[in-house]
DNA sequence: TCTGGGGTCCTTTTACCC
DNA sequence: TCTGGGGTAAAAGGACCC
């Protein structure tokens, strides 16, 4: 029995600890919450435009080489699921709304609907634009209430302010909060008591495990190991020599409900890139570079943008075949000068990478570190009217507009893309 | 069914130095 | 000069997450 992400789960688990009007239950230590917004973006599409109400919904790239990023419930009766390609989705519900992803949209939804948890607490740990953890200990005494009673209130907030439904899981730790949340969905509430973690785990297939995707289920299905009871039972050796000693041992700690990961409330981000999947595979090598250029331009900006500067250049490369490749180019020196990078990413390109039809092209950044003119301009003087110019460039963008300036090799038709520009999907609802 | 885009983390391989 | 081993950093790939 291989068991994916959205496998059933044993339902009369659901219902044993779904939390509902009339019983409360004992929520004693349990300060960890996670909550999750129904069909995110799907739910904001309909919020904003009623008529879509008793439709079914599915948010995604409508080109021919979309995926599904959000999908609401009455789409999802017919099969749909988020991460499905579009034209799937399409013969599944013909009649569906298709509509296009607004991703500047969700992010002003996600921030107003961050700013309710902080009224809460300050420990709040965005993992996305329409998830997040709470660790509500130090807000208990404050608000007189229980851990579940702030899930509660919280609920009422987000619907009232947004016209959106969100789930809540709580629970002794994150792994187990996040657990719940996404069995109490849509629209629901629950809550996994100290004293009955492990019946609670248990029975659970192991794919519930986070970070166990569909890979190491098939190889701890090809041993017999189905429920994390399984997991649980295996001794810890055994387990590092089927998985790897740093998977090992994180499945088995969580496993055994054991999780003491905190509540982080901001971490700097490691990598900056972007990338996309053209409509047709391109051969054209002139045309791979000009991509290269306008991603390098893109994630730059966001560099500059938030004051970092990054050492290491990759280029991500996926053939037709869908074989990826990635290359990549360490510097002496960090930047965040577009020219810089893009000469580094398309010399990686012409020496690394072989002929063929290519699907998709990507840059990315890493190593990535505090901004620091001073130094910077010592050692590199070169760069410096380049820096100059890309940031002049950048203020002109944001007064007047991203098309108002361009690399010149930019300004002809660039190639035709997919019709996913910036989405982030709201898996897993 | 035919697979987006943004990331993180881990493992293995390779390069280089002593 | 060739070979080997240990250590470290970089490069590459892969699995996973939303």
């Amino acid at each position: 029995m291989v068991v994916g992400r959205s496998a059933n789960l044993p339902r009369g688990l659901v219902d044993r600890f779904l939390a509902r009007g009339d019983v409360w239950p004992d929520d004693t230590g349990c300060s960890m919450l996670h909550v999750d917004m129904d069909a995110f973006y799907a739910s904001v599409e309909i919020r904003d435009r009623p008529e879509l109400a008793r439709k079914p919904v599915v948010v995604g790239g409508t080109a021919n080489r979309g995926v599904v990023a959000s999908a609401n419930y009455i789409a999802r009766e017919f099969g749909v699921r988020s991460a499905m390609p579009t034209s799937h989705a399409r013969r599944l519900a013909p009649h569906a709304v298709f509509v296009m992803p607004n991703f500047a949209r969700y992010q002003e939804v996600s921030r107003g609907v961050m700013s309710i948890f902080r009224d809460i607490t300050p420990l709040v740990e965005p993992l996305s634009l329409d998830e997040a953890f709470l660790d509500v200990s130090g807000a208990l005494k404050r608000l007189r209430s229980s851990p579940a009673q702030i899930a509660k209130l919280i609920r009422e907030q987000v619907e009232q302010a947004h016209g959106i439904t969100c789930s809540v899981g709580v629970a002794p730790t994150k792994f187990l909060a996040k657990l719940a949340s996404g069995m109490c969905k849509p629209d629901g509430f629950m809550v996994v008591p100290r004293d009955q973690v492990l019946s609670f785990l248990h029975p659970l297939p192991v794919s519930a495990l986070w970070g166990v995707g569909q890979r190491t289920a098939e190889n701890l299905d090809r041993v017999g190991l189905e429920t994390v009871a399984d997991v649980a039972a295996t001794p810890l050796p055994r387990l590092r020599r089927l998985i790897g000693v740093a998977l090992a041992e994180h499945l088995h700690a969580l496993a055994q409900g054991h999780d003491d990961r905190p509540v982080v409330p901001s971490t700097r981000e490691k990598s900056i890139g972007a990338e996309e999947t053209f409509e047709v595979d391109h051969f054209d090598r002139e045309l791979l570079r000009r991509e290269l250029l306008r991603l390098s331009e893109r994630s730059t900006a966001t560099l500059r943008a938030r004051g970092l500067r990054g050492r290491t250049v990759s280029i991500k490369v996926r053939f037709s075949d869908f074989t990826t490749i990635t290359r990549s180019k360490t510097l002496r020196v960090a930047t965040d000068v577009t020219q810089e990078v893009y000469k580094t990413a398309s010399t990686l390109l012409d020496e690394q990478v072989p002929p063929g039809a290519v699907r998709l092209i990507g840059v990315r950044i890493e190593q990535l570190v505090e901004g620091d003119d001073g130094e910077q301009l010592m050692f590199d003087a070169p760069e410096r009217g380049w820096r100059e110019a890309e940031q002049a460039a950048d203020q002109a963008r944001s007064k007047f507009g991203r098309a108002a300036i361009r690399p010149a090799s930019l300004l002809r038709q660039g190639p035709t893309r997919s019709g996913l520009d910036e989405p982030k999907p709201d898996r897993g609802n």
